[in-house]
DNA sequence: TGAATACTATATCGATTCGATATAAATGTA
DNA sequence: TACATTTATATCGAATCGATATAGTATTCA
């Protein structure tokens, strides 16, 4: 999953270790730890995908390597994992450029159907605790879930359309700029 | 993580392994693995903080000792994680019930604070990504994370509000179970 | 009845990831 | 100059994941 990252990062260009994490996190993916970071580098370097560049002082800048962008894609692509984390796919998502377009599409649908899948299961585990069973906290939590889902579903269906008909999306950005306070 | 989640199950009777993963399941924790399950019923174990019974058969029932009780409360009670993860926090909310109601709103507040914290840092980070150098789905990935974490904030604000003043919470539920299709 | 299939249940293994900590150079600033 | 912050890499033990193994029990249905 962080080789995913990694290699998508540097897809645009070479990058040191600390320079991929603060992209990281303003891509959204801001618990990735240098624990998990650096072992990932040398891994990755090991195999040949990415190679370091010497450059002046104690940075060590890496760029992809042919056998990297190829491994890239295989994971942009892969169709491997069944209902696959949130992480991943949002991951996954960052690098789409780097999917060929035809397969755009495929993805996002099968995306879709993960989701539907999560959405029932949830709304039954509702269903089967709001008979009373259940602390308020819990229901709560399971209520949230549930809209969540749904929310996701809609946003996946507004990127689905536009991947489609190219259609504009978000028009109107005014709302995620308000702080809510 | 799993400690809190085993140690919270347990309060409310015995459960051998299989039987927690279901639980976890139907809470919304469906991707905890039993590769983590059983390691984590055998650390609990050694600690003390859960008693194995002898149950018929293959089965390994627990149940929860007076230091483990305790130590549930303590890792309810916890502050020492600053801006802890998602998954920490609904596992918390999950088993409120079990820390005392004073400190329930502290505990939501200090939820806010960290959410509004990230909600500004996401918009920070979509501001600067708007001056056109980023990609579309880039920017519908942190978009779509702007809006969740709104959406989240608003929740919290419920949940908060309900705490406060023993508020009814979602008095209306038939859109939470429309299928999305 | 008996064979095939699914479900329940525990366990283990290597790899990955986390979270905390150490170290030190460069840079800012009082 | 002294001090704090930021940049940068690294390491360590522990937690977690994901896949796989094993085997008893229940269900199905030919």
């Amino acid at each position: 999953m962080l080789d995913l990252a990694v290699l998508g990062l540097l897809r645009a260009g070479p990058r040191h270790g600390y320079d991929l994490k603060g992209h990281l996190s303003e891509l959204g993916f801001r618990r990735i730890s240098f624990g998990s970071l650096y072992p990932a580098l040398r891994r990755l370097e090991k195999r040949g995908l990415i190679i370091a560049l010497r450059t002046n002082g104690r940075r060590k800048a890496y760029r992809l390597s042919e056998e990297g962008s190829a491994e890239l894609s295989r994971l942009l692509r892969d169709e491997s994992h069944p209902n696959e984390e949130d992480r991943r796919f949002n991951i996954r998502l960052a690098f789409f450029r780097y999917l060929e377009p035809a397969l755009r599409v495929r993805s996002l649908e099968r995306r879709r159907r993960d989701l539907i899948d999560r959405l029932g299961s949830t709304q039954r585990s509702l269903q089967r605790a709001s008979g009373g069973t259940v602390d308020r906290y819990t229901l709560a939590l399971m209520r949230h879930r549930v809209i969540s889902i749904q929310a996701d579903i809609e946003w996946l269906d507004e990127l689905i359309a536009a991947e489609r008909g190219n259609v504009q999306i978000y028009a109107n950005t005014s709302s995620l700029m308000r702080g809510t306070e």
